[in-house]
RNA sequence: GGGCGUGUGCCUGAGCGGCCAAAAGGGACGGACUGUAAAUCCGUUGGCUUAUGCCUUCGCAGGUUCGAAUCCUGCCGCGCCCA
């Protein structure tokens, strides 16, 4: 993909660098001094740093939060280091207790591997996918062989109240919350993952810290040097207020198409830009600074620029000056897109050449009942041919292939299915 | 194991025999305004071939009643207290 200079590590001069450059944009590190000392190391007797980061297997769809963190990943790549994937499939039967489903199901192997897969070919859009700079390892490898009197030993290294200090089960524990004791067990493996592979580093979001630090525990006592944890903020989605997370539905997805992705970014509140220009963006700060600043650029402006970023990086410049002309032109413009996808409707749908606009909006997919077709027309968002429709019992024809927009993001233009 | 609570629509949360498809807020969606920003305003927010109509919904299963989300019984989940 990108260049790097892969013998950075061996350049002393640029080891200060190195550790201010991956220390950037990082929430906290636990410690940068021995971060400093770790890649110090590692330049002089030329071994490069296993920094792990975990994968859940049940959620295989990408988003820019995740992408946060992978950022952070791949820096390290490009300056020599490898970066050790740990696909969760084992921890996938419990399932971070961050999360509110209590038990997840056993995934096939089958299951875990089609995620996997998704998740590198996603991830590969970040990472450098090169075998000497990527390991891939699961953790039913380990974990899968632990018998009862193993995970015996690892409880306990854990003290109850130690765990209740971790703030999601404090929530929990005071609100009058379930807590299972199988969830406890989940920092503890994610620990003894660590020391499976022998990680220096293990990255996560800020959500993770309790989890990581657990890692330096179990570590220490198996005798090995204790990993460096880096913690990065978590992203704000879309709207501006909650994490970035699918169930909300305020991400941005990793693979979504261009246009999609370009909208999403212009729909951000502008107080969150500054956020979204450091952790998702190479856009040296003091240039964001100015961006994000109203007196020197205007803020649609700055967005954007934002927008431009994120869609290149995913896709290619092309892409995103593309999806930037055409946001523009419906937007902007207030015209349709250039190009309109055809839907075509079934003939056995056709009464007499006609069909009702409800069931119409249905074919088309833009909304999933009739009640909530009936409920777009009668509120005034529904246009065919340009014409507003405000009687839900409206008969139409196809015959002139008709553009149907409902709202102002869905269009389409609807034609009779031709076989 | 025992006692006391609690379980409502996407979420929070009222309702405690009929006026309940179910208050209120949030969120979401549509419209106005705009920069697909913020703020504000208006509308909608179970389903149904088109409805002063029907069906489904208030943890699950039965029961009482002309009629239940509301009362009773059992079961299940969760919380607290006692053991």
């Amino acid at each position: 993909m990108s260049n790097y200079d892969s013998s950075a590590t061996t350049h002393h001069a640029s080891l200060d660098a190195q550790i201010e450059a991956l220390c950037d944009g990082a929430d906290r590190t636990y410690s940068r001094a021995e971060l400093a000392d770790r890649i110090k190391l590692a330049a002089k007797v030329r071994r490069p740093l296993r920094i792990k980061l975990g994968m859940d297997p049940t959620a295989p769809d990408l988003h820019l939060g995740h992408a946060v963190v992978l950022r952070k990943l791949r820096q390290f790549q490009d300056f020599g280091h490898k970066a050790i994937l740990i696909v969760g499939d084992f921890t996938a039967m419990i399932g971070d207790p961050t999360g509110k489903k209590k038990t997840r199901p056993t995934l096939s192997r089958e299951q875990v591997d089609a995620n996997a897969a998704t998740y590198l070919e996603q991830a590969g859009k970040i990472l450098d996918t090169n075998p000497d700079r990527l390991e891939i390892r699961r953790n039913s490898e380990w974990l899968g062989k632990m018998d009862f009197a193993d995970a015996l030993r690892l409880a306990q290294q854990m003290t109850v109240a130690r765990m209740l200090e971790r703030d999601t089960f404090a929530e929990r524990y005071k609100s009058g919350e379930a807590i299972y004791i199988h969830e406890f067990m989940y920092p503890l493996m994610q620990g003894a993952d660590s020391v499976a592979v022998k990680a220096d580093v293990e990255l996560g979001g800020t959500d993770q810290t309790f989890n990581n630090l657990v890692g330096r525990d179990l570590q220490s006592a198996q005798g090995q040097a204790p990993q460096i944890v880096m913690v990065m903020p978590i992203l704000n989605g879309t709207d501006g207020v909650n994490k970035m997370s699918k169930s909300l539905g305020n991400y941005v997805g990793i693979s979504e198409p261009p246009q999609e992705q370009f909208g999403k970014v212009m729909s951000i509140p502008d107080a969150i830009m500054p956020e979204w220009f450091t952790l998702c963006t190479g856009i040296p700060s003091a240039e964001a600074a100015k961006l994000c600043d109203a007196t020197f650029t205007h803020p649609r402006v700055a967005k954007e620029r934002l927008a431009v970023e994120i869609v290149s990086a995913f896709h290619s410049p092309g892409a995103a000056a593309a999806a930037a002309a055409d946001f523009k032109r419906r937007f902007t413009d207030g015209l349709l897109p250039e190009h309109i996808d055809e839907i075509p409707v079934a003939t056995t749908q056709l009464q007499h050449g006609k069909i009702g606009i409800l069931n119409l909006i249905k074919s088309a997919g833009f909304a999933a009942t009739t009640s909530e077709a009936r409920r777009l027309v009668e509120g005034g968002g529904v246009l065919l041919a340009g014409e507003k429709i405000t009687d839900p019992r409206a008969q139409v024809t196809l015959d002139s292939k008709p553009i149907l927009q409902v709202g102002k993001r869905r269009v389409a233009r609807m034609i009779i299915a031709t076989n």
